[in-house]
DNA sequence: CAATTATTCAATAAATTTATTGAATAATTG
DNA sequence: CAATTATTCAATAAATTTATTGAATAATTG
């Protein structure tokens, strides 16, 4: 048929763009689909970090660390920067962030395992009588909340919720009396799953202090950020 | 310190559902990650196929073709029902196409090399005096419009957008008589990398149709529908 | 400038993924 | 019910990914 032949050069087209696609995608895709890796992206949207900071609160070699870590920086996905013999690593872009945490949202309502799991966290939470985004948000609007980022003062450096006073959980115990017993108090920290928050809760609830603990964690925030705009 | 006996129960748990999350996750992106998974991915998009459709259109071998489905499907990304001896797979639910389609719109824009190609199509496809999706609900509302779907009438039946009639491309010359030369004509197909509504727009301009072609296809016209709601 | 430190490199073995081959299964047709 | 058809299964070899080992590099410190 004549058709075919007319077809011929822009389906070629198509052929050639589908296939780069795909290429293109799947090595992204491979670069994602390692549990280490994952864990780093999961890290180092906290912040930047150095390989030695990696390899400490993971149960990577170094040599191992920085192959992964070279794999997501060859994929685009982390960018590097050299101070002194340190080499910091940090998520390349919001793009990046935004993507990861729609495949993450999916996996955890489609991966049965997972949303019991997630489940179970969200009933404790509540049981810790915890704040939404949007509860923190009027509280804050009407200026009655004191709100603490119990995260390492570094993660709080590299990026914080507006109006948040940086309290890591060392310095917790030494700092109570800087604090008023009638303000509410809300603690936040790297996310939902992340522990540091209620153990602030039930430290600073022993002492009469008036706490609750945000559902959500800084990444949760700063996304809900910028898909405002 | 006792802190850190304290901290055991919760960190721990923290930790089970950390791994089960990073495990859960990379086994659904390595099941993602493979150009022919995303290319039968992608052709699913339009609508249920059976094995041999998959092979038809793919270069995989039945064995070949058969084996990367099952991946797709024990990951929850494809289901199959069976009719006779034909098994039709088609994508598990509408969340998985969303978040599917926003890791390719993340790719296409950060992978240097496909938003260079990607760029050539949409000038090419501008050049051709292509409608938006936003230009042809307005369209639609003045009602004046024809809406032609000319993909195979099994994916027109599977889902099309509303309002639009089934020409498939076979079906094209034999019906040229049942058009207006008057109304303005909108054709559309799977995507805008597709060709079919590039050949569409070529042969009903040849006869002297007013004819433009959709500068997106189906599945991204039912994902703003989904995000509508 | 020798010693130290943080990171990377190169080689290798083990584990996993992939395509191919030929046989097996399960439903349908003559 | 034997033959046909669409799909799946099981085994295998090749390709890729991963963790480990020990050495190399590049910057800093005493």
């Amino acid at each position: 048929m004549f058709a075919s032949l007319i077809q011929f050069l822009p389906v070629m087209k198509g052929r050639e763009f589908k296939d780069a696609m795909y290429d293109g995608l799947s090595k992204l895709l491979k670069a994602l689909a390692n549990p280490y890796r994952l864990e780093i992206i999961e890290m180092l949207s906290q912040g930047e970090k150095s390989v030695e900071g990696i390899v400490q609160t993971t149960s990577l070699s170094f040599a191992n660390a920085s192959q992964h870590l070279q794999v997501l920086k060859n994929n685009n996905i982390l960018k590097s920067r050299k101070v002194s013999h340190y080499v910091y690593y940090s998520i390349v872009n919001n793009d990046f962030l935004a993507m990861y945490q729609h495949i993450v949202k999916f996996s955890v309502t489609e991966i049965a395992e997972l949303e019991k799991i997630m489940n179970r966290q969200r009933d404790d939470n509540k049981a810790l009588n915890s704040v939404s985004l949007d509860e923190l948000e009027t509280m804050i609007r009407d200026k009655n909340v004191l709100l603490m980022d119990v995260r390492p003062a570094t993660e709080y450096e590299f990026g914080h919720i507006t109006g948040a006073v940086s309290v890591p959980m060392n310095d917790l115990l030494c700092c109570l009396k800087d604090f008023s017993k009638e303000k509410e108090i809300v603690a936040y920290c790297r996310g939902p799953f992340c522990v540091l928050a209620d153990e602030a809760v039930k430290i600073l609830t022993e002492n009469g202090f008036k706490i609750r603990r945000l559902d959500e964690g800084y990444p949760e925030w700063k996304m809900k950020q910028l898909e405002a705009n």
